[in-house]
DNA sequence: TGTACATCAGTGAACGCGCGTTCACTGATGTAC
DNA sequence: TGTACATCAGTGAACGCGCGTTCACTGATGTAC
Protein backbone atom coordinates (compact mmCIF):
# COMPACT_ATOMS: atom_id res chain seq x y z
CA UNK A 1 0.00 0.00 0.00
CA UNK A 2 2.73 2.34 0.85
CA UNK A 3 4.73 1.55 -2.36
CA UNK A 4 1.53 1.89 -4.39
CA UNK A 5 0.71 5.68 -2.63
CA UNK A 6 4.72 6.29 -2.89
CA UNK A 7 4.85 5.68 -6.68
CA UNK A 8 1.18 7.26 -7.39
CA UNK A 9 2.63 10.20 -6.09
CA UNK A 10 5.66 9.97 -7.82
CA UNK A 11 3.55 9.73 -11.24
CA UNK A 12 1.21 12.45 -10.01
CA UNK A 13 4.34 15.08 -9.73
CA UNK A 14 6.27 13.96 -12.87
CA UNK A 15 3.25 13.75 -14.99
CA UNK A 16 0.49 15.37 -13.40
CA UNK A 17 -3.12 14.32 -12.67
CA UNK A 18 -4.62 13.64 -16.07
CA UNK A 19 -2.09 11.06 -17.04
CA UNK A 20 -2.22 8.90 -13.83
CA UNK A 21 -3.22 5.66 -14.37
CA UNK A 22 -3.97 2.87 -11.82
CA UNK A 23 -2.50 0.27 -14.28
CA UNK A 24 1.33 2.66 -15.09
CA UNK A 25 1.12 2.60 -10.88
CA UNK A 26 1.00 -1.11 -10.50
CA UNK A 27 3.67 -1.33 -13.52
CA UNK A 28 6.14 0.16 -11.91
CA UNK A 29 5.61 -0.84 -8.59
CA UNK A 30 5.66 -4.27 -9.98
CA UNK A 31 2.32 -5.63 -9.60
CA UNK A 32 -0.61 -6.97 -12.28
CA UNK A 33 -2.97 -4.51 -12.87
CA UNK A 34 -5.94 -6.10 -10.99
CA UNK A 35 -3.72 -6.40 -7.73
CA UNK A 36 -4.25 -3.15 -7.02
CA UNK A 37 -8.00 -3.03 -6.60
CA UNK A 38 -7.09 -5.21 -3.39
CA UNK A 39 -5.39 -1.55 -1.97
CA UNK A 40 -7.52 0.75 -3.86
CA UNK A 41 -11.47 0.57 -4.56
CA UNK A 42 -10.74 2.95 -8.09
CA UNK A 43 -9.25 5.27 -9.46
CA UNK A 44 -10.75 8.11 -8.17
CA UNK A 45 -10.24 6.46 -4.56
CA UNK A 46 -6.22 6.68 -5.47
CA UNK A 47 -7.04 10.38 -6.44
CA UNK A 48 -8.78 11.52 -3.26
CA UNK A 49 -5.98 10.12 -1.68
CA UNK A 50 -3.49 12.04 -3.39
CA UNK A 51 -5.89 14.88 -3.03
CA UNK A 52 -5.86 14.96 0.61
CA UNK A 53 -2.02 13.48 0.56
CA UNK A 54 -1.26 17.09 -0.81
CA UNK A 55 -3.45 19.32 0.92
CA UNK A 56 -1.57 17.46 4.42
CA UNK A 57 1.75 18.25 2.69
CA UNK A 58 1.09 22.06 2.28
CA UNK A 59 -0.60 22.81 4.84
CA UNK A 60 2.39 21.03 6.89
CA UNK A 61 4.75 23.34 4.67
CA UNK A 62 3.50 26.42 5.70
CA UNK A 63 3.24 24.92 9.08
CA UNK A 64 6.10 24.53 9.58
CA UNK A 65 7.44 27.77 8.14
CA UNK A 66 5.10 29.49 10.15
CA UNK A 67 6.51 28.08 13.60
CA UNK A 68 10.16 28.76 12.43
CA UNK A 69 9.79 31.79 11.94
CA UNK A 70 9.00 32.69 15.81
CA UNK A 71 7.54 36.19 15.28
CA UNK A 72 5.05 37.94 16.94
CA UNK A 73 4.96 40.38 13.94
CA UNK A 74 1.75 40.20 11.46
CA UNK A 75 3.22 40.93 8.48
CA UNK A 76 6.52 39.16 8.94
CA UNK A 77 4.02 35.67 9.27
CA UNK A 78 2.14 36.70 6.18
CA UNK A 79 5.12 37.24 4.38
CA UNK A 80 6.47 34.08 5.60
CA UNK A 81 3.39 31.96 5.16
CA UNK A 82 2.94 33.32 1.51
CA UNK A 83 6.63 32.25 0.67
CA UNK A 84 6.54 29.06 1.69
CA UNK A 85 2.99 28.49 0.00
CA UNK A 86 4.73 29.98 -3.44
CA UNK A 87 7.80 27.53 -2.98
CA UNK A 88 5.62 24.73 -2.39
CA UNK A 89 3.79 25.09 -5.34
CA UNK A 90 6.71 26.17 -7.28
CA UNK A 91 7.87 22.59 -6.38
CA UNK A 92 5.22 21.08 -6.46
CA UNK A 93 3.51 21.92 -9.73
CA UNK A 94 0.93 19.40 -10.79
CA UNK A 95 -0.02 18.86 -7.41
CA UNK A 96 -0.71 22.40 -6.94
CA UNK A 97 -2.77 22.46 -10.30
CA UNK A 98 -4.30 19.57 -9.21
CA UNK A 99 -5.50 21.18 -5.74
CA UNK A 100 -6.60 24.75 -7.26
CA UNK A 101 -6.14 24.56 -10.56
CA UNK A 102 -9.38 22.89 -13.01
CA UNK A 103 -11.29 20.45 -11.50
CA UNK A 104 -11.07 17.00 -12.65
CA UNK A 105 -13.52 15.97 -14.75
CA UNK A 106 -16.06 13.67 -14.23
CA UNK A 107 -14.34 14.24 -10.45
CA UNK A 108 -16.52 14.96 -7.13
CA UNK A 109 -14.49 15.75 -4.36
CA UNK A 110 -15.40 13.87 -1.56
CA UNK A 111 -15.98 15.29 2.17
CA UNK A 112 -12.79 13.57 3.55
CA UNK A 113 -10.73 16.57 1.53
CA UNK A 114 -12.37 19.54 3.00
CA UNK A 115 -10.35 19.22 6.59
CA UNK A 116 -7.35 19.22 5.00
CA UNK A 117 -7.74 22.28 2.98
CA UNK A 118 -9.07 24.01 5.27
CA UNK A 119 -5.72 24.18 7.31
CA UNK A 120 -3.98 26.15 5.15
CA UNK A 121 -6.53 28.69 4.91
CA UNK A 122 -6.47 28.42 8.98
CA UNK A 123 -3.08 29.39 8.96
CA UNK A 124 -2.73 32.12 6.43
CA UNK A 125 -5.81 33.62 8.11
CA UNK A 126 -4.24 32.98 11.78
CA UNK A 127 -1.79 35.81 10.14
CA UNK A 128 -3.83 38.47 10.20
CA UNK A 129 -5.74 37.92 13.23
CA UNK A 130 -4.25 40.36 15.00
CA UNK A 131 -4.13 43.29 11.98
CA UNK A 132 -5.64 45.80 12.99
CA UNK A 133 -7.70 47.25 10.18
CA UNK A 134 -8.35 51.45 10.78
CA UNK A 135 -11.26 51.65 10.01
CA UNK A 136 -13.77 49.54 7.57
CA UNK A 137 -16.30 51.50 5.29
CA UNK A 138 -16.90 48.09 4.38
CA UNK A 139 -20.90 47.51 4.49
CA UNK A 140 -21.86 43.83 4.22
CA UNK A 141 -24.76 42.30 3.22
CA UNK A 142 -26.36 39.86 5.56
CA UNK A 143 -25.14 37.03 3.55
CA UNK A 144 -22.02 37.52 3.73
CA UNK A 145 -22.21 38.45 7.30
CA UNK A 146 -22.97 35.34 8.22
CA UNK A 147 -20.78 33.65 6.00
CA UNK A 148 -17.73 35.34 7.13
CA UNK A 149 -18.95 34.81 11.20
CA UNK A 150 -19.26 31.59 10.87
CA UNK A 151 -15.59 31.32 9.20
CA UNK A 152 -14.30 33.23 11.93
CA UNK A 153 -16.33 31.07 14.82
CA UNK A 154 -15.46 27.64 12.56
CA UNK A 155 -11.60 28.66 12.84
CA UNK A 156 -11.62 30.31 16.08
CA UNK A 157 -10.21 33.63 14.79
CA UNK A 158 -10.88 36.72 16.56
CA UNK A 159 -11.97 38.61 13.88
CA UNK A 160 -14.96 40.66 13.02
CA UNK A 161 -16.70 40.11 9.66
CA UNK A 162 -15.10 42.61 8.01
CA UNK A 163 -12.15 41.58 9.00
CA UNK A 164 -12.99 38.24 7.75
CA UNK A 165 -13.60 39.18 4.19
CA UNK A 166 -11.14 41.38 3.67
CA UNK A 167 -8.69 38.10 4.87
CA UNK A 168 -10.03 36.49 2.22
CA UNK A 169 -10.10 38.38 -0.13
CA UNK A 170 -5.80 38.58 0.23
CA UNK A 171 -6.05 34.88 0.46
CA UNK A 172 -8.05 34.59 -3.52
CA UNK A 173 -5.58 36.58 -4.53
CA UNK A 174 -2.57 35.07 -3.18
CA UNK A 175 -3.86 32.18 -5.19
CA UNK A 176 -4.62 34.52 -8.39
CA UNK A 177 -1.29 35.13 -8.18
CA UNK A 178 0.01 32.15 -8.43
CA UNK A 179 -1.71 30.80 -10.55
CA UNK A 180 -1.35 33.18 -12.95
CA UNK A 181 2.68 32.52 -12.19
CA UNK A 182 2.17 28.73 -12.35
CA UNK A 183 0.10 28.48 -15.25
CA UNK A 184 1.86 30.63 -17.38
CA UNK A 185 0.10 34.06 -17.58
CA UNK A 186 3.16 36.16 -16.29
CA UNK A 187 5.63 34.99 -18.67
CA UNK A 188 6.70 37.51 -21.31
CA UNK A 189 5.20 40.31 -19.20
CA UNK A 190 6.98 39.67 -15.92
CA UNK A 191 10.75 38.73 -15.61
CA UNK A 192 11.23 38.84 -12.11
CA UNK A 193 8.61 36.97 -10.75
CA UNK A 194 10.43 36.35 -7.23
CA UNK A 195 10.30 40.23 -6.62
CA UNK A 196 6.70 40.81 -7.96
CA UNK A 197 5.61 38.22 -5.84
CA UNK A 198 6.91 39.70 -2.99
CA UNK A 199 5.82 43.12 -3.43
CA UNK A 200 2.33 41.88 -4.27
CA UNK A 201 2.53 39.90 -0.97
CA UNK A 202 3.46 43.20 0.70
CA UNK A 203 0.93 45.15 -0.80
CA UNK A 204 -1.53 42.67 0.36
CA UNK A 205 -0.43 42.81 3.55
CA UNK A 206 -1.36 46.55 3.86
CA UNK A 207 -5.15 46.11 2.55
CA UNK A 208 -5.45 43.55 4.85
CA UNK A 209 -4.31 45.93 7.76
CA UNK A 210 -0.97 44.60 8.89
CA UNK B 1 -14.41 23.73 -41.16
CA UNK B 2 -17.18 25.86 -39.30
CA UNK B 3 -19.22 22.71 -39.04
CA UNK B 4 -15.66 21.23 -37.11
CA UNK B 5 -15.21 24.19 -35.16
CA UNK B 6 -18.83 24.50 -33.81
CA UNK B 7 -19.13 21.11 -33.08
CA UNK B 8 -15.71 21.00 -31.09
CA UNK B 9 -16.87 24.40 -29.17
CA UNK B 10 -19.58 22.34 -28.32
CA UNK B 11 -18.02 19.67 -27.10
CA UNK B 12 -15.63 22.13 -24.89
CA UNK B 13 -18.52 23.60 -23.23
CA UNK B 14 -20.07 20.38 -22.77
CA UNK B 15 -17.34 17.98 -21.59
CA UNK B 16 -14.44 20.12 -20.92
CA UNK B 17 -11.39 19.67 -22.67
CA UNK B 18 -9.74 16.69 -21.28
CA UNK B 19 -12.90 15.01 -23.14
CA UNK B 20 -12.31 16.48 -26.86
CA UNK B 21 -11.22 14.05 -29.07
CA UNK B 22 -10.91 14.65 -33.12
CA UNK B 23 -12.51 11.28 -33.45
CA UNK B 24 -15.82 12.55 -31.34
CA UNK B 25 -15.91 15.86 -33.56
CA UNK B 26 -15.71 13.81 -36.74
CA UNK B 27 -18.49 11.60 -35.77
CA UNK B 28 -20.77 13.99 -34.62
CA UNK B 29 -20.36 16.26 -37.93
CA UNK B 30 -20.79 13.41 -40.24
CA UNK B 31 -17.08 12.74 -40.94
CA UNK B 32 -15.10 9.87 -40.87
CA UNK B 33 -12.42 10.29 -38.33
CA UNK B 34 -9.37 10.70 -40.93
CA UNK B 35 -11.62 13.44 -43.11
CA UNK B 36 -10.78 16.02 -40.20
CA UNK B 37 -7.35 15.77 -41.21
CA UNK B 38 -7.80 17.56 -44.32
CA UNK B 39 -8.95 20.52 -41.73
CA UNK B 40 -6.59 20.59 -38.87
CA UNK B 41 -3.42 19.30 -38.83
CA UNK B 42 -3.26 17.34 -35.20
CA UNK B 43 -5.73 17.51 -31.67
CA UNK B 44 -3.19 19.93 -30.61
CA UNK B 45 -4.12 22.38 -33.65
CA UNK B 46 -7.62 22.49 -32.82
CA UNK B 47 -7.08 22.92 -28.90
CA UNK B 48 -5.28 26.44 -30.12
CA UNK B 49 -7.68 27.09 -32.79
CA UNK B 50 -10.44 26.82 -29.65
CA UNK B 51 -8.66 29.08 -27.44
CA UNK B 52 -8.41 31.74 -28.93
CA UNK B 53 -11.33 31.22 -30.27
CA UNK B 54 -12.21 31.07 -26.41
CA UNK B 55 -10.24 34.60 -25.62
CA UNK B 56 -11.27 36.29 -28.34
CA UNK B 57 -15.17 35.30 -27.32
CA UNK B 58 -14.39 36.26 -23.60
CA UNK B 59 -12.06 39.78 -24.62
CA UNK B 60 -15.25 40.41 -26.96
CA UNK B 61 -17.98 40.16 -23.95
CA UNK B 62 -16.17 42.30 -21.95
CA UNK B 63 -15.39 45.08 -24.53
CA UNK B 64 -19.17 45.01 -25.50
CA UNK B 65 -20.22 45.57 -22.04
CA UNK B 66 -17.65 48.11 -21.39
CA UNK B 67 -18.75 49.94 -24.60
CA UNK B 68 -22.83 49.94 -23.34
CA UNK B 69 -22.40 51.14 -19.88
CA UNK B 70 -21.21 54.61 -21.66
CA UNK B 71 -19.85 56.11 -18.23
CA UNK B 72 -16.50 57.92 -17.40
CA UNK B 73 -16.71 57.00 -14.17
CA UNK B 74 -13.68 54.44 -13.55
CA UNK B 75 -15.62 52.77 -10.68
CA UNK B 76 -18.51 51.95 -12.52
CA UNK B 77 -16.59 50.79 -15.44
CA UNK B 78 -14.02 48.19 -13.56
CA UNK B 79 -17.52 47.24 -11.77
CA UNK B 80 -18.45 46.65 -14.93
CA UNK B 81 -15.72 44.10 -16.89
CA UNK B 82 -15.69 42.56 -13.60
CA UNK B 83 -19.05 41.40 -13.39
CA UNK B 84 -19.16 40.93 -17.53
CA UNK B 85 -16.09 38.99 -16.77
CA UNK B 86 -17.68 36.37 -14.12
CA UNK B 87 -20.80 35.90 -15.99
CA UNK B 88 -19.15 35.03 -18.86
CA UNK B 89 -16.78 33.26 -16.92
CA UNK B 90 -19.87 31.13 -15.07
CA UNK B 91 -21.56 30.65 -18.78
CA UNK B 92 -18.43 28.86 -20.32
CA UNK B 93 -16.65 27.33 -16.90
CA UNK B 94 -14.85 25.00 -19.33
CA UNK B 95 -13.67 27.26 -21.33
CA UNK B 96 -12.51 29.35 -18.66
CA UNK B 97 -10.54 26.28 -17.11
CA UNK B 98 -9.25 25.74 -20.40
CA UNK B 99 -8.01 29.25 -20.68
CA UNK B 100 -7.45 30.28 -17.09
CA UNK B 101 -7.28 26.48 -15.11
CA UNK B 102 -3.86 23.78 -15.24
CA UNK B 103 -2.26 23.73 -18.36
CA UNK B 104 -3.12 21.07 -20.64
CA UNK B 105 -0.40 18.50 -19.89
CA UNK B 106 2.11 18.23 -23.09
CA UNK B 107 0.40 21.46 -24.73
CA UNK B 108 2.47 23.94 -25.06
CA UNK B 109 0.49 27.14 -26.02
CA UNK B 110 1.81 28.97 -29.45
CA UNK B 111 2.39 32.67 -29.66
CA UNK B 112 -1.21 33.06 -31.37
CA UNK B 113 -2.76 33.18 -28.43
CA UNK B 114 -0.81 35.88 -26.83
CA UNK B 115 -2.99 39.15 -29.07
CA UNK B 116 -6.23 37.44 -28.16
CA UNK B 117 -5.08 37.26 -24.02
CA UNK B 118 -3.86 40.58 -24.27
CA UNK B 119 -7.31 42.08 -25.20
CA UNK B 120 -9.02 41.13 -21.57
CA UNK B 121 -6.04 42.51 -20.11
CA UNK B 122 -6.23 45.87 -21.78
CA UNK B 123 -9.74 45.89 -21.25
CA UNK B 124 -9.67 45.74 -17.55
CA UNK B 125 -6.35 48.15 -17.35
CA UNK B 126 -7.94 50.37 -19.64
CA UNK B 127 -11.05 51.34 -16.94
CA UNK B 128 -8.05 52.05 -14.05
CA UNK B 129 -6.15 53.99 -16.56
CA UNK B 130 -7.78 57.82 -14.96
CA UNK B 131 -7.30 56.21 -11.03
CA UNK B 132 -5.73 58.89 -9.46
CA UNK B 133 -3.72 56.91 -6.67
CA UNK B 134 -3.27 59.59 -3.84
CA UNK B 135 0.26 58.20 -2.95
CA UNK B 136 2.11 55.23 -3.43
CA UNK B 137 4.83 54.48 -1.13
CA UNK B 138 5.27 51.42 -3.24
CA UNK B 139 9.25 51.00 -3.90
CA UNK B 140 9.69 49.23 -6.85
CA UNK B 141 12.84 46.77 -7.75
CA UNK B 142 14.28 48.19 -10.69
CA UNK B 143 12.92 44.72 -12.59
CA UNK B 144 9.48 44.86 -11.42
CA UNK B 145 9.81 48.88 -12.64
CA UNK B 146 10.68 48.00 -16.23
CA UNK B 147 8.34 45.31 -16.69
CA UNK B 148 5.66 47.55 -15.76
CA UNK B 149 6.61 50.38 -17.89
CA UNK B 150 6.87 48.00 -20.54
CA UNK B 151 3.36 46.72 -19.65
CA UNK B 152 2.06 50.32 -20.02
CA UNK B 153 4.16 50.83 -23.01
CA UNK B 154 2.88 48.46 -25.13
CA UNK B 155 -1.02 48.76 -24.19
CA UNK B 156 -0.34 52.77 -24.62
CA UNK B 157 -2.05 53.34 -20.98
CA UNK B 158 -0.88 56.04 -19.18
CA UNK B 159 0.18 54.80 -16.25
CA UNK B 160 3.47 55.16 -14.26
CA UNK B 161 4.78 52.11 -12.89
CA UNK B 162 3.78 51.79 -9.41
CA UNK B 163 0.19 52.31 -10.53
CA UNK B 164 0.37 49.37 -13.49
CA UNK B 165 1.42 46.89 -10.89
CA UNK B 166 -1.15 47.32 -8.23
CA UNK B 167 -3.71 47.42 -11.62
CA UNK B 168 -1.89 43.68 -11.78
CA UNK B 169 -2.30 43.01 -8.77
CA UNK B 170 -5.90 43.72 -8.50
CA UNK B 171 -6.35 41.69 -12.08
CA UNK B 172 -4.76 38.88 -10.45
CA UNK B 173 -6.90 39.18 -7.63
CA UNK B 174 -9.85 38.55 -10.15
CA UNK B 175 -8.83 35.74 -11.08
CA UNK B 176 -7.89 34.28 -7.83
CA UNK B 177 -11.74 34.95 -6.69
CA UNK B 178 -13.07 33.75 -9.95
CA UNK B 179 -11.06 30.44 -10.12
CA UNK B 180 -12.19 30.17 -6.09
CA UNK B 181 -15.57 29.91 -7.22
CA UNK B 182 -16.28 28.49 -9.93
CA UNK B 183 -13.35 25.40 -9.36
CA UNK B 184 -15.35 25.09 -5.81
CA UNK B 185 -13.21 26.21 -3.41
CA UNK B 186 -15.84 28.67 -2.01
CA UNK B 187 -18.79 25.71 -1.78
CA UNK B 188 -19.41 25.66 2.14
CA UNK B 189 -18.33 29.12 2.81
CA UNK B 190 -19.39 31.22 0.41
CA UNK B 191 -23.03 31.28 0.37
CA UNK B 192 -23.79 33.83 -1.43
CA UNK B 193 -21.40 34.29 -4.48
CA UNK B 194 -22.88 37.31 -5.87
CA UNK B 195 -22.87 39.63 -3.43
CA UNK B 196 -19.39 38.36 -2.15
CA UNK B 197 -17.87 39.25 -5.64
CA UNK B 198 -19.30 42.59 -5.82
CA UNK B 199 -17.90 42.97 -2.50
CA UNK B 200 -14.61 42.22 -3.18
CA UNK B 201 -14.89 43.87 -6.80
CA UNK B 202 -15.31 47.26 -4.74
CA UNK B 203 -12.99 46.67 -2.26
CA UNK B 204 -10.78 46.18 -5.19
CA UNK B 205 -11.80 49.15 -6.97
CA UNK B 206 -10.74 51.32 -4.21
CA UNK B 207 -7.03 49.48 -3.47
CA UNK B 208 -6.09 50.69 -7.29
CA UNK B 209 -7.34 53.97 -6.31
CA UNK B 210 -10.94 54.50 -7.99
C1' DT C 1 2.95 -32.54 16.88
C1' DG C 2 0.18 -32.98 12.88
C1' DT C 3 -3.67 -32.34 9.97
C1' DA C 4 -7.75 -29.56 7.93
C1' DC C 5 -9.24 -25.45 6.86
C1' DA C 6 -9.52 -20.37 6.18
C1' DT C 7 -7.45 -16.22 4.87
C1' DC C 8 -5.46 -13.34 1.70
C1' DA C 9 -1.97 -11.24 -1.65
C1' DG C 10 -1.27 -11.61 -6.09
C1' DT C 11 -2.03 -13.74 -11.07
C1' DG C 12 -3.54 -13.88 -15.86
C1' DA C 13 -6.75 -13.55 -19.13
C1' DA C 14 -10.38 -11.17 -20.83
C1' DC C 15 -14.07 -7.46 -21.88
C1' DG C 16 -14.97 -3.43 -24.09
C1' DC C 17 -13.65 0.88 -24.80
C1' DG C 18 -11.68 5.07 -27.15
C1' DC C 19 -7.93 7.44 -28.86
C1' DG C 20 -4.47 9.97 -32.62
C1' DT C 21 -2.62 9.31 -36.82
C1' DT C 22 -1.32 7.26 -41.48
C1' DC C 23 -2.17 5.74 -46.05
C1' DA C 24 -3.75 4.15 -50.34
C1' DC C 25 -8.06 4.82 -52.42
C1' DT C 26 -12.54 6.66 -54.82
C1' DG C 27 -15.38 9.67 -57.13
C1' DA C 28 -17.18 14.02 -58.01
C1' DT C 29 -16.16 18.66 -59.57
C1' DG C 30 -13.57 22.04 -62.02
C1' DT C 31 -10.17 23.50 -65.70
C1' DA C 32 -7.54 23.62 -70.15
C1' DC C 33 -7.12 22.84 -74.67
C1' DT D 1 -18.76 21.34 -77.73
C1' DG D 2 -16.10 17.50 -76.15
C1' DT D 3 -12.31 15.16 -74.21
C1' DA D 4 -8.14 14.63 -70.89
C1' DC D 5 -6.44 15.74 -66.92
C1' DA D 6 -5.89 17.82 -62.25
C1' DT D 7 -7.75 19.00 -57.94
C1' DC D 8 -9.68 17.92 -53.76
C1' DA D 9 -13.15 16.34 -50.10
C1' DG D 10 -14.00 12.41 -48.06
C1' DT D 11 -13.55 6.99 -47.32
C1' DG D 12 -12.22 2.77 -45.00
C1' DA D 13 -9.11 -0.05 -43.10
C1' DA D 14 -5.42 -0.46 -40.29
C1' DC D 15 -1.56 0.38 -36.69
C1' DG D 16 -0.49 0.54 -32.14
C1' DC D 17 -1.59 2.25 -28.02
C1' DG D 18 -3.40 2.53 -23.15
C1' DC D 19 -7.05 2.53 -20.13
C1' DG D 20 -10.47 0.85 -15.90
C1' DT D 21 -12.49 -2.96 -14.21
C1' DT D 22 -14.07 -7.94 -13.48
C1' DC D 23 -13.43 -12.67 -12.45
C1' DA D 24 -12.08 -17.24 -11.59
C1' DC D 25 -7.80 -18.90 -10.09
C1' DT D 26 -3.30 -20.23 -7.43
C1' DG D 27 -0.35 -20.80 -3.77
C1' DA D 28 1.67 -19.39 0.34
C1' DT D 29 0.89 -18.26 5.15
C1' DG D 30 -1.57 -18.42 9.41
C1' DT D 31 -5.00 -20.62 12.72
C1' DA D 32 -7.78 -24.17 15.20
C1' DC D 33 -8.40 -28.39 16.92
Amino acid sequence: MQDILEEARRQLARDGAAALSLRSVAREVGLVSSAVYRYVASRDELLTLLIIDAYSALADHVTTALADVRTRDGRTQWRTACRSLRAWARAHQHEYALLYGSPVPGYAAPQDTIAPATRLYAALLSTVADAHLAHHPMRLPRSVRSDAELVAATLELELAAPEVVTALGAIASLFGLLSFELFGHTTGVISDNDAYFLLQVDALATTVGL
